[in-house]
DNA sequence: TAACAATCCATTGACGCCCATAAAATTCCA
DNA sequence: TGGAATTTTATGGGCGTCAATGGATTGTTA
């Protein structure tokens, strides 16, 4: 198991912290964890991506292609590093979400872990349920372009939750 | 984690003085620090750049590929070294912006440290909002261009939804 | 000796680290 | 297979350390 996978809610507590689900942990750790984790507010969305060493590699690889010193890149780097904070886990799992992250996602005393995969993203519940909803629809529209294949067609998304 | 990431704003003081951001310290020092930070005027935005040793290197690549005795070398030479600073550290982590820097980054009370990977640029904080503004929107004019390269691609936002 | 710069010291608030508890899941054994 | 014991997780709280900041003190130079 190696990659991001299932949704699951936590709690913050007073002091703002949250348990990454252990689960996430395990994937970060094999991701070859090296002193925290990536996050920075998603582009579309009110919520916060997140990931570990290959997300910040593919974070490079973006910008691998363009000049030194060209405004183009530095104007992107701004975006892509400077939105970047890097999360310490402590050793109970758990990291701080600053004021100016939680603010994007519009979080409160809980948070929505959802797997993407290569990363995963923080939402608050209620906006997460929103978007849970208009993804479902999203998905029947698309299902004839996927049902071909595998007769395997678990989708309804809320998988493993433990709830 | 070898590169600098995040946005830190940071006080300064009467005397002129600014804690560098802790993690920026740390690396500048795996970077090689050799006594001081170099800082120059960034070349097309009111702020300024600053780095380690790499950065240091980095410009000397920059030169090394035109020829000896060129006008271009001469002109880039002068650009590229001509206004740089080096800033030392002491040993509370602070450093002292000279006149001429802060005013071409237009630096009041407080400055935003911004990283961009191999270096980092230092910023009046009204003026870096605006900066990060369209910085996002260029990311995201750029983004279907990332998200041709690797397979599984970046920023999907669309929630629940895996592919 | 005045002005400036560099070094040192002190305060405060945030953050990392440790421990305690409770719930859930897993293992183990009859 | 059922249930008890053990291990993992999630969560709450206390405490020490470090970073950021302000001020004092020493040293240097004109």
């Amino acid at each position: 198991m190696d990659r991001f996978v299932s949704t699951f809610t936590n709690k913050v507590d007073a002091k703002g912290r949250v348990s990454v689900p252990a689960p996430f942990r395990t994937v970060l750790e094999r991701d070859g964890y090296a002193g925290g984790i990536y996050c920075y507010p998603s582009l579309d969305a009110p919520a916060l991506d997140a990931g570990g060493e290959r997300l910040a590699k593919k974070i490079d690889g973006l910008l691998a292609g363009l000049p030194d010193y060209s405004d183009e890149r530095d104007q992107l780097s701004v975006a892509l590093y400077g939105d970047v904070q890097v999360l310490s886990i402590d050793g109970d799992g758990r990291i701080v979400l600053p004021q100016s992250l939680r603010a994007h996602a519009d979080i409160g005393t809980e948070i929505t872990f959802v797997g993407l995969g290569d990363k995963f993203q923080m939402w608050a519940p209620e906006r997460f349920e929103e978007r849970r909803t208009t993804a479902r629809a999203k998905v029947q529209q698309h299902r004839k372009l996927f049902a071909a294949g595998s007769g395997h067609s678990d989708e309804d998304g809320g998988g493993g939750a433990r709830e």
